[in-house]
DNA sequence: GGCCCTTGTCGAACCGGTAACCCATCGTTA
DNA sequence: TAACGATGGGTTACCGGTTCGACAAGGGCC
């Protein structure tokens, strides 16, 4: 294994000269840092990481923490953590994978051994128990999500009331008066992870601000309970022509059921989705869509734990911080102007 | 901050017995142990995991590259790397989350620097490019997956040939006669993931030998890629009863399709997934479908870099590895005997 | 010419564990 | 009874970086 004072050695000059060419906490002159990086070249020369996060209190590792139920959207969470890792990589640090079945003792280990210097927490729920450890332990954080608390925390999120409303918005200038909204399974709702609910609200407070009639029933996103809640929508409200759906599962099946049940998208009932652009893309007709960005949802989380990592070194107090980014809709083939009374 | 130190002072011993007591690698008496476990709990001492890995020469982190691209089924892909999480955390390790953008530039980095002591490779093609690094720096690693030549690696993997031919063999039991093969876009054959092939192979093969006339496509997964796949299937072989799907996005669009040009499943076409439990549980009917055993995969890979980091630990040669973990045909209600021809 | 400041480099003290080596005690065996 | 192995614990030299303080050389200024 070549070390710093191998390179140092065949350099000509002192270890300690090395360590600050490398690391430019000092000024070195053209000419040794010239020598000092050839050496490493030849010498094949990597610092290695458990001596310099000794010797530097940094591992330069952030904790993840990713759910493990399979209620969330599997490919969206993957693609947040994707971004999380790339964006980490750009601040020359590292993505140590965490699973929620660790709890609060997980984001403790990590933190308290110093293997990481930050936690980003996926899936926080409004009463996180993992929060309090945070807040006791001092431990840089970022969350994704809301919890109901959110002081003295750095917490970035999509703003799924505005998810909502939009949706919400696009339907009423369609002239639409009755719609739907197909939302997650009612184990979501229960598990209080507050994106289901703070997009029903925008939803709810913004249609009813435009003068329509909404309904909301839970959906679980099989083909069967697709059909039911599709059933019952139809059953309590014959006259809706507009479903908005947020359980990913669910647009397939409920596509299908349109279709099998005589009604043609978007002619006879207009679809929005609330999903990524390509899930909306997939389907036929397009859909219609409300997306957020992810990636830079996890760019922006890193940016938050890089701060707090930051402040925590130089004994500072960190900003709060509540980012929720706005998400957008794209008009596809699926929304059109409601059809005629009959 | 705690340190061994601080524990050893205040339990009334060395420093060393504090970390044999720890590790285990010496006999403690029952009494000092007892004294140094109190003090670590009423100190609430956490050993320092960059001197740890600096002393010892270990980091107990093994890295895992994921893939980026989004041919691959996500939700598969994340379940692997949970169990993979889950299994190294049994074995006292943490996984370090790397993506395929870093190439073998990345699997150099994390070892060279020591900040993992192994890695395990997803997606796995059949000329990776990230082999030769393993062979170069004699990386402890294991691939989940089939490179061209597997010598001197351990290898385990879905065994997807026998996944083919456990579909042909059910459809030939039931008395079809002509099968269609709905595949992969054609991305991934010609990325070379080997496990396409594989399956197709294994299909074909079995089909041959079952007597029957099989057809395979390549298939984007898209709802319009479906339909064009399906026509295509129905003009050149009329008679095809029976559907064998890969690529798990195609499954909806062919269940809709199929409904929606008059042919019930499982009486007028039989349908066979190859894709996870849960997924074939969600359609209706609920599918006839191959699965592996992924979580078993994840601990598998695990279980072959721990050997390999150990062996490398003795410089000792490690064994080479190949492992193929069976599939599981499980009937469901989407197969049926062929129907009586006309 | 003396003084001070800047720039570039070196020496050495850590950082917090690990493990090799040494030593004392005690029971066992020839 | 002397020799010996097993058991339990201490001493100390690392592991490979980071960083503070010291210091020499060179330039500008009075």
């Amino acid at each position: 294994m070549v070390t710093l004072v191998d390179v140092a050695r065949y350099a000509g000059v002192s270890a300690s000269t090395v360590s600050y060419a490398l690391s430019g906490k000092r000024s070195i002159s053209r000419k040794t840092r010239d020598r000092i990086e050839q050496a490493i070249a030849t010498l094949d020369y990597h610092p290695n990481a458990g001596a310099r996060a000794l010797a530097g209190k940094r591992s330069h590792i952030i904790a993840l923490m990713v759910p493990l139920h399979t209620e969330v959207h599997v490919p969206t969470m993957m693609e947040i953590a994707i971004a999380v890792t790339v964006a980490a990589r750009e601040h020359g640090y590292d993505v140590l994978l965490l699973t929620n079945d660790e709890g609060p003792d997980g984001v403790q280990r990590v933190a308290a051994s110093g293997l990481a210097d930050g936690v980003i927490l996926m899936d926080v729920r409004l009463d996180d128990e993992r929060v309090p450890v945070l807040h006791a332990r001092g431990v840089p954080a970022a969350l994704i999500g809301l919890p109901a608390d959110p002081a003295g925390l750095s917490c970035v999120d999509h703003d799924f009331a505005t998810a909502g409303a939009l949706c919400a918005d696009h339907l009423a200038d369609l002239g639409h008066r009755d719609v739907a909204f197909i939302g997650y399974g009612s184990a979501v709702y229960q598990r209080h992870a507050g994106y289901a609910e703070r997009t029903l609200t925008g939803f709810r407070e913004r249609a009813e601000a435009r003068g329509l009639r909404s309904l909301h029933r839970p959906c679980e996103g099989t083909y069967e309970s697709t059909a039911g809640t599709l059933a019952r929508i139809l059953a309590d409200r014959p006259d809706t022509t507009a479903f908005v759906v947020q359980n990913e599962r669910a647009i397939g099946p409920l596509l299908s059921l349109l279709r099998a049940g005589g009604r043609t998208v978007p002619e006879d009932a207009s679809v929005i989705a609330i999903c990524p652009d390509v899930l909306a893309e997939q389907h036929s007709p397009r859909l219609t869509s409300v997306s957020s960005p992810k990636k830079e949802l996890g760019q922006l989380a890193v940016d938050q734990v890089m701060a707090r990592i930051d402040a925590h070194a130089e004994a500072r107090d960190p900003e709060d911080r509540l980012l929720l980014m706005p998400p957008e809709l794209v008009v596809r083939e699926s929304t059109a102007p409601a059809p005629r009374r009959t």
